[in-house]
DNA sequence: CGTCTATTTGAATGTACTCAAAAGCGGTGG
DNA sequence: CCACCGCTTTTGAGTACATTCAAATAGACG
């Protein structure tokens, strides 16, 4: 639990009692590898911290490939946001690539926490505005980049998950199909060895 | 600057104090057909809302193709948020694609009003949320979608745009060259006739 | 071990790009 | 008001990047 208040902390600064409050409005839960947080259809009825582990959000195209919008490791939040915000059938699916132990709120919680502690709205404000950026970003690479350069920038922007993710799951990230991908690596290994 | 208001008691309401403070923090601003509101390597200081005309908000790769990232029409916020927040340099260039009359906030009365109104911090929250929401469906048509069905999509998602805009931006906003959409244009027609 | 999935490799294909040239269109100045 | 200039759009030929399908190999897990 203690995870989820540094992480606030470093943004904005809370009481005690509001730190109690905070800590009371969420869940401590656990899955499995392989575990569904939510699918496709679902109804997206709160939001999720890591505390251990990694998630994928992703969603599934009409002729069943996988798409990757989302890695999530401990520290990050995650959720079907159009979901959670309309009430409307959720479009991707969240699923434990790993154990993973992870904080939950209700959404009804979570406007409680806004209306009493208008700093929480400041943080989901500013987390808001950073996914924003970071997702403008992407889409810059998807607009400018060819996959060769989105691997790289991939690489460099999350290091600590290049090592531990399958290929398959990057190159769905990227945006190639696994076999490219296989490709792509063997030529950069050539590359550098000469 | 009425408008404003609506937009924003769309989400949240407001007293009159309330509007008038929020009025007072705005300036009214116009600028011609391709002045430029903000220039990469600029500091973007402020925000922008668009009440008549049109911005583009784009980037420049290092071949030097423009790659459009938002097209703004009235009722909506665009700057460079990477740069507001960090007060580094902008990415991204905004240009007005038509005259334009906005309204323009500085980043320290935003502060100001987001302490002294907190249902003011609560409509961006929501507003970065929404766009959120907005950039994650475009990013999953970059990866699930061929450039004809995200050209396609385009149009469901933005009739009114669709018309008005020369069809060399809208190849940019959906990420082909202006030759390859032309080409799938007269495909599209071709096929329709048929 | 055996099974299941991930990765590699290769050949054929397709989607989208590049370059070039011509045609269309809108704005501007004489 | 027309002619010209610059920019957008169209069209075509050749090319490159990335996919599909298939088969072989390698790894991971029970």
């Amino acid at each position: 639990m203690n995870y989820l208040l540094t992480n606030i902390q470093k943004v904005v600064s809370l009481t005690p009692q509001e730190e109690e409050l905070l800590l009371s409005s969420f869940e401590e839960r656990s899955v499995k590898k392989k575990d569904f947080l939510l699918k496709e259809g679902d109804i997206s009825k709160g939001l999720i911290f890591v505390t251990e582990g990694l998630l994928r959000n992703y969603s599934l195209d009409k002729n069943g490939f996988e798409h990757v919008l989302q890695f999530v490791p401990p520290g990050w939040w995650t959720n079907d946001i159009h979901s959670y915000k309309t009430g409307l059938p959720a479009r991707f699916f969240v699923e434990a690539m790993e154990d993973t132990d992870y904080l939950w709120i209700r959404k009804k919680n979570m406007e409680e926490l806004f209306i009493k502690i208008p700093k929480i709205e400041r943080f989901f404000r500013i987390l808001a505005e950073n996914s924003l950026v970071a997702h403008q970003a992407r889409l810059i690479s998807f607009l400018s980049m060819t996959a060769k350069e989105r691997y790289m920038s991939f690489c460099e922007q999350y290091p600590s998950l290049t090592d531990c993710l399958p290929q398959k799951q990057v190159a769905s990230y990227i945006g190639v199909t696994p076999e490219f991908l296989s490709k792509m690596l063997s030529e950069l290994k050539t590359e550098t060895k000469r």
